[in-house]
DNA sequence: AACAATCTTGACAAAAAAACTTAGGTATGT
DNA sequence: ACATACCTAAGTTTTTTTGTCAAGATTGTT
């Protein structure tokens, strides 16, 4: 089980506007150069973080990207599902897709769900504003 | 964030095995169909099993698997780990390795880190014993 | 009005990982 | 001896992930 770099540099990015939000706008590119991600990969998260209503944009000369709400109202979570679709480590999908016809009695299934909530609890307790604070002892 | 097919099939398995842990041995030819997994991709899973001191093998003919302890002292979390390597979704070695320098100043850490810690202390309060339990009524 | 910085989009390519197959070999109960 | 079933290594295919390329649209600044 791993999590993609699309969730890790969505989250590092995130972050950085945080950190920028009583400032001015931030271009792609001193995310792209602060946070040690390749700008056009970059680009393609952020449209998605764009359209889920986290970041927002400002063309032209002097744009540039902010955060939509204040930090202490994103969460993890919203990030990161956002960039991965969706978070949970097995879909039940997969078990039906692939022929499991004793979905009632399948031993994964019991675990992975444990897991999947888990996962989501901790993540969404999780909000940018914690992390400021918690990084800036 | 997903979990392989591999800690998938293993679960699988060695909860077949469980089931038969007052029993004979099973082969893997069985386990392999009652469970719908490719035989040979099988046998690649299980050596890792019996390596980790989960299973037991019999050769010959009558030949099969076992588990080597009980199923109440297996965990999800052994399966998973033996299968999977680290179950951790995020190293910290990915950070260094990619030149992340502030790893002291570091969003994803903070995250990551609460999310392994979560995931396993519910995988490993996970064993086989509980999920026939669970699995049976 | 022209320019340059910046966002926007879609298609593509390279790389890595995962899943599965092939082809043999080895041990052992009957 | 022989069939059964475990054992191993190497290779192939497929899928997913990661990253690149190229062209376009928008808008503040001069």
């Amino acid at each position: 089980m791993r999590v993609s770099t699309r969730a890790r540099y969505g989250v590092n990015a995130v972050y950085e506007l945080a950190k920028n939000y009583d400032g001015d706008t931030v271009a792609i590119k001193t995310i792209s150069e602060r946070q040690d991600i390749p700008v056009q990969y970059l680009e393609q998260l952020i449209v998605k973080l764009r359209k889920a209503g986290i970041v927002n944009s400002m063309r032209g000369a002097k744009g540039g990207y902010k955060l939509a709400k204040h930090p202490k109202n994103i969460s993890a979570w919203d990030v990161i599902v956002c960039l991965e679709g969706d978070f949970a480590p097995v879909h039940c999908k997969q078990y039906v897709d692939s022929g499991c016809e004793r979905e009632e009695t399948c031993a994964g299934k019991v675990i992975w769900e444990e897991v999947n909530q888990s996962v989501r609890k901790t993540v969404e307790n999780m909000n940018f504003q914690d992390l400021l604070d918690r990084l800036e002892e």
